[in-house]
DNA sequence: TAAGCAACCTGAGTTCAGTTCAATTTCACG
DNA sequence: CGTGAAATTGAACTGAACTCAGGTTGCTTA
């Protein structure tokens, strides 16, 4: 499985977008969006502002990129660890283990996805904006298909009591991402721990 | 209980300050707080930009004074719903239903609350403006205090099994709050559906 | 009725981060 | 090498948030 990078091979050797996408998840995901100035951006790489505007044409179109490869990541990670299971039970398990399974440089994706997900909502003026908000937009319909249709194959198959799947795959999948709004690596509960009480809670919300 | 009103009434009586956080509401509650430029507010308020700074210091007191006032509520309409019960699982029961019955206004308050909550996370430069910023964060604990004690009370009682309260509390409250993203009230499904479903799910997550 | 005065309001101007422009420099590759 | 696309830059522009230096309104008290 090809997994969603920050750096992109296809690019030339002289390239400075990973480098730019590194900054910018580091900055955007310690202080916030609006928080940084997107020249502390070009500081950080070691480049003039201006010539961020070689790699990407606004701060906001910078920031969707981020969004949308930390959804391509999250939707390929969740098909990764769910294709193998065939019980239902084991199968919501491992999706929830999964979302959890993230480096401290996935998590600071996850928190700027979280923070920012209302930008999704409204189209962007500019072309390139635009087609990388279309493609964010879809792939967040398509991790909410995933555990709509892992809840619907469960419940059909008989192991989850039938519900409303869609409304429940949000309830989760809710659950999950907000995790992010308040964990901190420095914290004093540790990931494993909030995983573990994170995956009991699902399997007694749609198996019980 | 004097529930914390958008319109105070120990403003002058010219005072514009309800209209102005009523108008705000509506523009930051509809196309996002970034999306809202404060000169649109003021239009439609009746008034000249300028005269905005004399009710609030900037754009983002205005924002952060909503999310005070929402949080205030919420709080106000948590205790007050779980005052009279004395059954654990009633109590959690009333808490989760309380949560979503809120006016078009409150939702709208609401969803500001959660797009903009990591606003809280860093202090402010002016001082009114980190009065309100401290004032909410007081009110984001006291909420998660609010469900934390409500789930140890249970636990302490033999009703609930004893799991870590505070996590738990953070996963009900996440998953509770996490509807205002996406929900809309022209949508398919009804509010009330909505809030059914929830509330099965946090019985279930916290009782079994 | 009118003075006094605090609340309320305004047009003109400032600031600052994001952005554009019109070039110039760099270096991978033939 | 020498060429040209990729990469970079300083200076100028833009627009929305905000400041300033007053002006207006209408309530209060005499």
């Amino acid at each position: 499985m090809a997994r969603a990078r920050i750096v992109d091979p296809e690019e030339g050797p002289r390239s400075k977008r990973g480098a730019i996408l590194v900054a910018a998840v580091e900055r955007f995901g310690e202080d916030g969006y609006e928080n940084t100035k997107w020249s502390e951006v070009a500081d950080r790489v070691g480049i003039g502002q201006t010539a961020l505007y070689h790699y990407f044409e606004s701060k906001a179109h910078c920031l969707l990129t981020i969004m949308r490869l930390e959804l391509q990541r999250s939707h390929d990670q969740f098909v990764e660890a769910t294709s193998e299971e065939t019980d239902p039970v084991e199968e919501l398990r491992a999706a929830v283990r999964t979302a959890f399974a993230v480096t401290e440089q996935e998590i600071r994706q996850m928190r700027i996805l979280q923070a920012n997900m209302s930008l999704l909502a409204t189209p962007r003026k500019s072309k390139r904006e635009e087609t990388e908000r279309v493609a964010a937009r879809q792939l967040v319909q398509m991790v909410e298909r995933d555990w709509t249709t892992l809840l619907m194959r469960g419940m059909s198959k008989g192991a989850f009591p039938v519900r409303d799947a869609h409304t429940l795959g949000l309830a989760v999948l809710g659950m999950i991402v907000s995790v992010w709004r308040w964990y901190r690596p420095t914290g004093a509960i540790p990931l494993s721990e909030i995983s573990e009480m994170i995956e009991g809670c699902v399997v007694r919300m749609v198996a019980e």
